[in-house]
DNA sequence: TTGATCCAGTTATACGAATAACTGACTAAA
DNA sequence: TTTAGTCAGTTATTCGTATAACTGGATCAA
């Protein structure tokens, strides 16, 4: 900057003032060309350090994941927060810690020594977490989980929703034997199958309809049990004629496990998944109608969080799970 | 630092050498100790900024992609550069650009104004790209792609010994028709489609066998692809023994087509993949034998290239392709 | 004519750390 | 006793930017 100063010369506060231009009109075209000119011709950028130095806070925001790089479905997270960011110039800085605390600590130690204007503390899958304690007096938000003290902004899926809505749209095409093949025993407390059931419970109790136990099964969320739990379903004595898989895994295994008893997707069972996993759920045979995880969206709002003007409080904030329509759900036989 | 110089009753320059031990014994026991009480009670962190306004370099990594973080399997890309970036307690600067490149050149800029200690650039699949002129001057290195230019060094998958490999494991287990489904026409010159298709050729040239032009196929990469060919190659007059599919999603397809032709992997015809897709290669029946991208191992390679003393000159590192074995492959029936 | 106000800049300083160069006290060799 | 050398720190300066406070001249209203 001084360089700049000189060879347009004039001072370098000048030159300072004039690229903030701030100050308005405070100084007159002529000068403002001569600095222009000679950050052009100079190839001038500015000191981002210098700068922060000053002001005290970074044009960076910390991204802090246990594993969400490398969970396939899950970078579009990052993607959405990196977005978020640079609308406001902010770039990112990310780290995955596989979920090892030390390097968590220490990271965040480093991300902090750079005065991030806050941190994004991602799950890669949703779930209560304890924030790390370095974080208190940080402006930070927790993404795709839920801060357990309840004292950090969170923003995650609407599970509850998620799942009402997948037997809502299946409830809307005249089914009445709605079978759930759950992703977990609800002991885990895991938000996506317990919302997820609550959901489908709900949609049934609005419909009126009793809960049947012997269509509720409970999994582990791999294809296996997609596939042993639809086996059991479709060769019982009164099949359902619609199955909400709450993870598009699940969905695959009742895919093959259909396929294998020689019925066929949506005429003799329809399907409705969840996750909208981007390299399955578009290739299946037929296309499985299923329900998004907001990533891109719930990055941004995450972002949104740290940057707006307000300290944000420890409210959780749930985003709804969009519905993906394609050809795995229909009316059932019966039905006119 | 002042703070805790003041604390500890000593000067700031004090401060500073205790704790970076630079100059050894300099200072008595009791000196050290006051700092470092002075910095635990103080609960200080160092500001990076000052300290790379003073020593001109940050210790932080660009990594630039166009849609690394969205693309499912090469998350792990990122995962590999942050570990070695990491290890020299460095930290990444990410951005997706999407293809943009009006952002790409803006965030790079960003970058550069952060005085980054190298760039990674990084393409979402492996081609030959040109690298922003921006990057002209300042470290760095090309991923998963090759720059056209042949200035900047380049860290990618090495597609010849992969393909050679997948045709050696078929020919090793005593296959003598081996059919490829390669992955998009020759033309596009795609560095997978073109080196996968060589490194078979060579393979089965080392082997005495002819190319029987029948058992090439050239798609677009996608499962439709995959079964098409697949069922055209197991119905003709004289089918393989096995098929090398150059992708695990054409790999999906030729699944689905052997199923529905009643016949058995790897018992009627064996296959092999390539790319050792996360969420389909491991859940296929049987499990698919295929070849892994490299993604951790080039990821950490670029990053070493950039922290490395010596400036990387413009050549193309080539990075092995390693065998997943799964249950894919066997014997030909006619074997032994 | 005088004081107030505006104009178009400049000067001086702070941000926080690293380090070259210095200091004053003590020790050891000649 | 002088001189050189070590020891344990301190002083002063640098990095690049933003901005508060200032300056000297012109304009304007009373």
């Amino acid at each position: 900057m001084h360089d700049v100063a000189a060879a347009a010369g004039v001072s370098q506060a000048t030159v300072s003032l004039v690229l903030n231009s701030a100050s308005g009109s405070r100084f007159s075209e002529e000068t403002r060309k001569k600095v222009r000119d000679a950050v052009n011709r100079l190839g001038y950028r500015t000191n981002a350090h210098a700068k922060t130095l000053r002001e005290g806070v970074a044009g960076m925001i910390g991204f802090i994941g246990d594993t969400v790089a490398t969970t396939p479905f899950a970078g579009a997270i990052i993607e959405g927060a990196q977005q978020r960011a640079w609308e406001d110039g902010l770039l990112l800085l990310t780290v995955n810690t596989g979920g090892d605390k030390e390097l968590e600590a220490a990271s965040l130690d480093t991300m902090l020594s750079y005065k991030v204007a806050g941190v994004v503390y991602a799950g890669m899958y949703h779930r209560r977490l304890d924030v790390p304690e370095a974080l208190t007096g940080v402006r930070s938000v927790v993404l795709n989980s839920q801060d357990r003290a309840g004292r950090v902004a969170s923003v995650a899926p609407d599970e509850v929703k998620g799942g009402y809505s997948a037997a809502r749209r299946l409830l809307d095409a005249g089914h009445r034997r709605i079978a759930l093949i759950n992703i977990e025993s609800l002991e885990s407390e895991l938000p996506a199958a317990v919302g997820r059931y609550e959901g489908y419970r709900k949609a049934l109790d609005e419909a009126g309809l009793e809960l049947d136990p012997d269509l509720v099964r409970f999994g582990t969320g791999g294809e296996e049990d997609g596939y042993k739990y639809a086996m059991e379903l479709m060769t019982s004595g009164n099949p359902p004629t619609a199955i909400f898989c709450a993870n598009d895994r699940g969905a695959w295994g009742a895919y093959q496990a259909v396929s294998d008893l020689r019925l066929s997707i949506p005429g003799d069972v329809s399907i409705v998944g969840f996750d909208n996993q981007a390299t399955l759920a578009p290739f299946l045979r037929p296309g499985l109608t299923t329900f998004e995880l907001p990533f891109v969206a719930m990055g941004r709002r995450a972002v949104e969080l740290i940057l707006q003007d307000a300290e944000p409080d420890g409210r959780v904030e749930l985003m709804d799970c969009p519905l993906i329509e394609r050809n795995s759900v229909t009316h059932p036989k019966e039905m006119p």
